[in-house]
RNA sequence: GUCCCUAUCGUCUAGCCUGGCCUAGGACGUCACCCUUUCACGGUGAAGACGCGGGUUCGAAUCCCGCUGGGGACACCA
């Protein structure tokens, strides 16, 4: 059997969002189930909007999500870029440049082969003459496009042109994509559309052909917006004589709003729900989700990425579009954080605590990071939990202090004891702590709920922390009376 | 305008190909209860969907036709 590669081609002209990533992974997943090769290229074809650092964006969001290259552009190709930066990969591979703006002379040869065979021709129409055709046809209401005038003309090839392709009309074209079956079009309604553009450059359609041909791609996934120019396609392989990929055209994530995907919506890039504390795993694992499902009666919603390469099909992959819910990867990345062992839990905070300049001592955090663990959903939220454990003055919400059963005469009474029960404690342990305190409720007649929250105020300044009794334990008998004891001025007399 | 794709709970989906096991299953979210020192976690339960109309059939979410809704393409953009 052949091996299975396929490939993830973006153009640089903007930042991937979601659903871009989405479509890498499942190109990644379908080459690495069967054994095969994923593959980067650089479709730079569009020079006005090419933007600078689209491709590192790419490059860098792909890594982070644990998905290496097995070809790509090598280091040379991105210093011909201007893409050359610190850390940057060399990939290459046997059939490169992996980037369409260096291999132009490819394209041009093509066109000329397709010119020589009479499926292409060179036409020198102004933009000018185009778009007065294309009025003429709009008020006729007839289906815009190129008439075909230099069909017959043969423009010469040392004058300025276009080289287009010969559209059969009155024909019929099928193919059998891999997620919808056979798609059919009975005559093409399309015309001569544009290959090689007058500065050199290739259109999308000549140089994916030629670039999945030469680069011996199996599986060609892509958007479905590309499904109806996919007739365009299959005849130029059919004109070249080459043998076509298998296509498979995915279907659209959308926003909550039900549009589609743009930088519009928030958190729709790796980079921005990175910042929000979202674990790499946790966001690929749900993306993938959104348009792929095991089937077979299959529940599995949680997987590894060993388990995502096993199971992926194109088969399972939906055939109408889905939305990208924040809430549920919200939920998902609360799973992820959990499951993470604590001292890699703590890894991967750092970066957040520091940027909110949070600073705790490692064994401080250490004790409370399997409960914090269990408490946030992001990374951005562990800060706000542990950040009473530094010295600096707090902030007491006094107002939620009270309430509830607690005036401010109880709270007196329940801080009071604490401090004189705490005070002499022998070992200020867990346990200690715990009875110490349960003992104070009881004995003031109050149940531990609202005793608790006035004590909780009191120490860490928030209603909402790790357990008490560890809170407390961490923190040390000296910082947890004296905050105590502060709380008590701070009381109406 | 022409052509193409698409349609199951609010959302992601299973089931559809190979009709009956579907009084349509799971997950997120919502609500209630339990656990409980706050918040979470965990547990139990509830509400919640086959777009509409025809047909085929003993029987249709599943097959066929039509309609409607949604999306896309028709560029020297991808």
């Amino acid at each position: 059997m052949k091996e299975v590669r396929t490939r993830f081609a973006p153009s640089p002209t903007g930042f991937q969002h979601v659903g871009g990533f989405r479509t890498a992974f499942y190109a990644y997943l379908l080459a690495k189930h069967f054994g095969g090769k994923f593959l980067l290229r650089v479709e730079d074809t569009d020079r006005e909007r090419t933007v600078p650092g689209a491709i590192r964006f790419v490059i860098d969001e792909l890594k982070w999500f644990g998905i290496d290259f097995d070809e790509g552009p090598s280091k040379a190709d991105l210093q011909a870029l201007g893409e050359d930066w610190e850390g940057a990969p060399d990939i290459g591979g046997p059939v490169g440049p992996y980037v369409q703006s260096l291999r132009l002379p490819r394209y041009k040869e093509v066109a000329e082969q397709l010119v020589a065979s009479g499926h292409a021709y060179r036409c020198d129409c102004t933009p000018e003459m185009l778009e007065r055709e294309r009025n003429e046809q709009m008020a006729r209401r007839e289906l815009p496009g190129y008439s075909g005038y230099c069909r017959t003309r043969n423009v010469p090839a040392d004058k300025p042109h276009v080289v287009r392709f010969k559209m059969p009309t009155k024909r019929s074209v099928s193919f059998v994509d891999a997620i919808r079956g056979k798609v059919q079009w009975d005559t093409i309604p399309l015309k001569d559309t544009v290959l090689l553009k007058s500065d050199g450059f290739p259109t999308y359609h000549l140089a994916v052909v030629c670039d999945d041909h030469d680069m011996n791609i199996t599986h060609a996934l892509r958007g479905i917006e590309w499904l109806s120019s996919t007739p365009i396609h299959l005849l130029l392989y059919e004109a070249l004589g080459w043998e076509p990929v298998t296509f498979a055209h995915l279907p659209v994530v959308n926003g909550t709003d039900g549009k589609k995907l743009s930088k519009r919506h928030n958190a729709t890039n790796s980079k921005e729900l990175r910042d929000q504390g979202y674990l790499p795993e946790a966001i690929m694992n749900f993306v993938t989700l959104i348009g792929w499902a095991p089937g077979e009666g299959s529940d599995q919603e949680v997987f590894t990425r060993e388990e995502l390469i096993q199971k992926f099909s194109l088969q399972g992959v939906n055939e109408s579009s889905g939305v990208f819910d924040p809430v549920k990867l919200q939920w998902m990345n609360g799973l992820y954080i959990r499951k993470l062992p604590v001292e890699e839990f703590m890894k991967r905070c750092q970066p957040f605590l520091d940027k909110e300049g949070v600073s705790v001592p490692q064994e401080q955090f250490a004790a409370l990071a399997a409960h914090v663990q269990e408490r946030v959903k992001t990374l951005t939220e562990v800060a706000s939990m542990i950040d009473f454990l530094m010295d600096r003055p707090l902030e007491r919400q006094m107002d939620a202090m009270l309430g509830k059963g607690m005036d401010n005469e109880k709270a007196r009474q329940v801080l009071n004891l604490s401090l004189e029960r705490l005070g002499p404690l022998a070992d200020f342990s867990v346990e200690a702590i715990d009875q110490t305190l349960r003992g104070v409720a009881t004995e003031l007649g109050l149940k531990p709920g609202p005793a608790f929250v006035a004590l909780r105020i009191a120490v860490t300044g928030k209603t909402i922390t790790p357990p008490l009794f560890e809170s407390f334990a961490v923190l040390g008998r000296d910082r947890v009376l004296s905050r105590i004891r502060e709380t008590l001025e701070l009381l109406p007399q």
